[in-house]
RNA sequence: GGUCCCGUAGUUCAAUGGAUAGAAUAGAAGUUUCCUAAACUUUUGAUGCAAGUUCGAUUCUUGCCGGGACUACCA
């Protein structure tokens, strides 16, 4: 079911009946009642003035009285107020709603096959706040469409080569004196991560010294002996030197293993990894495709550019002089690959803001050549995770680790536990994994609360609340729900309910029924958020009501029944809410 | 310089051109003989500045001020 839609519907087809006037039913402008006006949702009627040539008072009247007529089981009442006319909707549709056999259950509408690629990490550090807000981002969307019935492809495409990660290898080979993760017991990105910052160190001090001897900063920071040894090492690897590439094989295993122990705590898993190394040679059939097209052209020393200046952007390289691929042409063979592999509709990629001009490019670049495979590229740009401090920058030593921050959530939720005491019964594993979803809930709640393309600012001091807009908050009424159904017993099916629904009650089976159409939302403009500030105010709405009214102690059988189908019937839905943000939701905490 | 994004309560976030700009936190005051007080109730408090478009602007346009990103033969 579909109130908002129905309504629309029967609101086109009165405008018909009456004034003959055919409309779209999704032109009709419907918003939810606000709180201090009578009624339930309400239909704007202002656009309607003009073209009808009657007064809003007039036009609220007339079709507020043929909805009511007409239809008596979803319109009981009416009421205009200036240009708004404030529906209410009729108690025995909601009850019809809480007693379908498939009351919380999604219709999977949609069945396209679709790619999300996200995480995408650098193999010479340990992940990083940022990181986690792709993360979320990207397994929530892809559990969104799935919900929506979307077939659905993750990916990641490891970054695991190029400058950066000789710097970790030098630096280890420089300082390590065969030490591993295993001989030092730390996780092996960590582990690999100090040797990047060893790196930059010895860099720092090579430039300062060269800097005094008069030479310029850029001067210096290429002419450093650290830096020309890690040249020499890249060459070295593109040549397949066995120690070179040994070497990197086995720093590579130690990032993966920790970013396996990562990934399998946040709960983030992938259908297919992707390792630069393997494609990062990708691409050069697509400039000689672009050539022949005359979508690039050749500059005298052998480059080859697009000039996309007509699109009001820049001329773009895509093949250096040497011949070599640079990034955007290799995404574009990436995604060729992809394609021919999958054989998605839609491919989106989950990456930072900072680079929406390049992704701009990869679009127009793949329109251009006219790339069947590359047809529905969408960019889900997520905004930078900054810090009350300012932002998180490695040199400064400012950056959030994932694993410090993901602990010191599971840490607070298991403090805050201990407190309460309320868990005594649990087992320890119960208990660990308790404090874990909490912990785990408040973080993604808080990076997936907010609207995507939007910067946002952590502040590590305050950490997380676990108080109002947040996810222990709605497990907290979750658990709540269990708990009473569990005391009070009985049948959670709305069997033969015949009664007058309390205005929560009303609302509380209004929120859920919007279920299906926030989901839905939330998939066509890939933004969880939507989804959190739903779940937040049904859980909201039902804590008012649980306050007001007792299940245990109803008036009557009659409604006791009614508000433990309707419990139940938010339990699943928080459950179902939750779900797709990747938040666990306990039975009892 | 060019292109793009962002400026909303003390703070963190909302608001397809619609009603008196919502929440949450923090501050103030309350609520447990009753199903979980990680809860609930009441209250204080905001659209950077200036024009324009119109019945009506946080939203659209322009200018200014402030913040950020991109603009690499790096990835």
């Amino acid at each position: 079911m579909n109130i908002v839609g129905t309504l629309k519907t029967i609101t086109a087809k009165s405008i018909l009946d009456i004034y003959g006037l055919q409309l779209n039913a999704n032109e009709i402008q419907i918003n939810e009642t606000k709180s201090e006006f009578q009624g339930n949702y309400t239909i704007v009627l202002f656009s309607l003035v003009k073209q009808l040539k009657k007064s809003p008072e007039v036009l609220g009247a007339e079709i507020g009285e043929n909805l009511c007529a007409n239809h008596q089981s979803i319109v009981s009442a009416f009421n205009v107020i200036k240009g708004f006319l404030n529906i209410t909707i009729a108690d025995e549709l909601l009850l019809e709603y809480l007693k379908s056999p498939s009351v919380g259950e999604t219709e999977k509408k949609s069945k396209s096959k679709v790619m999300i690629e996200y995480s995408s990490p650098n193999t010479n550090k340990p992940l990083h706040l940022g990181h986690l807000r792709n993360i979320f981002l990207g397994w929530s969307v892809a559990a969104i469409r799935k919900e929506n019935g979307n077939d659905i492809v993750k990916t990641c495409i490891v970054n695991d080569r190029g400058i950066h990660i000789c710097k970790s290898m030098i630096a280890w080979k420089m300082f390590a004196n065969g030490a591993t993760p295993t001989s030092t017991n730390t996780k092996g990105d960590h582990f690999v991560g100090e040797y990047y910052v060893k790196f930059n160190d010895v860099l720092k001090q090579q430039v300062e010294e060269l800097i005094a001897q008069g030479k310029t900063k850029d001067e210096a920071e290429k002419q450093s002996a650290i830096m020309l040894k890690t040249q020499q090492m890249l060459l070295d690897w593109e040549q397949g030197n066995p120690d070179v590439i040994a070497l990197w094989k086995e720093m590579n295993s130690w990032v993966y293993e920790g970013f396996d122990a990562t990934y399998k705590k946040i709960g983030a898993d992938f259908d297919k990894v992707y390792y630069e190394s393997n494609t990062y040679l990708l691409g050069k059939e697509i400039v000689q495709k672009g050539l022949e097209k005359k979508v690039f052209y050749k500059k005298d020393d052998g480059s080859v550019w697009i000039d996309l200046t007509a699109d009001g952007l820049d001329e773009k390289l895509v093949m250096r002089k040497d011949g070599t691929s640079v990034y955007i042409t290799q995404d574009i063979g990436l995604a060729e690959q992809k394609y021919n592999e999958y054989q998605c509709d839609k491919s989106i990629y989950v990456i930072g803001d900072e680079q929406n001009y390049h992704m701009k490019v990869l679009k127009l670049i793949c329109q251009k050549l006219e790339l069947p495979s590359t047809n529905e590229i969408e960019h889900l740009s997520y905004g930078m995770v900054e810090l009350t401090t300012g932002k998180m920058k490695s040199r400064e030593g400012t950056v959030v680790d994932a694993d410090d921050i993901v602990n010191d959530m599971i840490n607070i939720a298991k403090q805050r536990t201990v407190e309460l005491g309320k868990v005594a019964d649990f087992t320890a594993d119960e208990l660990e994994h308790l404090y874990s979803i909490i912990g785990l809930g408040a973080l993604k709640f808080f990076l997936l609360r907010v609207d995507p393309k939007k910067r946002m600012i952590f502040n590590p001091e305050e950490s997380i609340d676990f108080h109002g807009f947040t996810g222990p908050f709605i497990q907290y009424t979750h658990a709540r729900i269990k708990s009473v159904l569990r005391k009070v017993g009985g049948v959670e099916e709305a069997i033969n309910i015949t009664s007058t629904l309390l205005p929560l009650e009303k609302q509380i089976l209004l929120l859920a029924e919007q279920f299906e159409t926030v989901l839905e939302e939330s998939m066509q403009e890939s933004d969880p958020s939507k989804i959190a500030i739903y779940v937040f105010n049904l859980a909201k709405t039902f804590n008012t009501f649980y306050a007001e009214h007792s299940i245990a102690n109803a008036e009557n059988e009659e409604k006791k029944k009614l508000r433990i189908a309707i419990s139940a019937l938010t339990a699943k839905v928080i459950k179902k809410s939750m779900q797709v943000l990747g938040i666990e939701v306990p039975e009892r905490m």
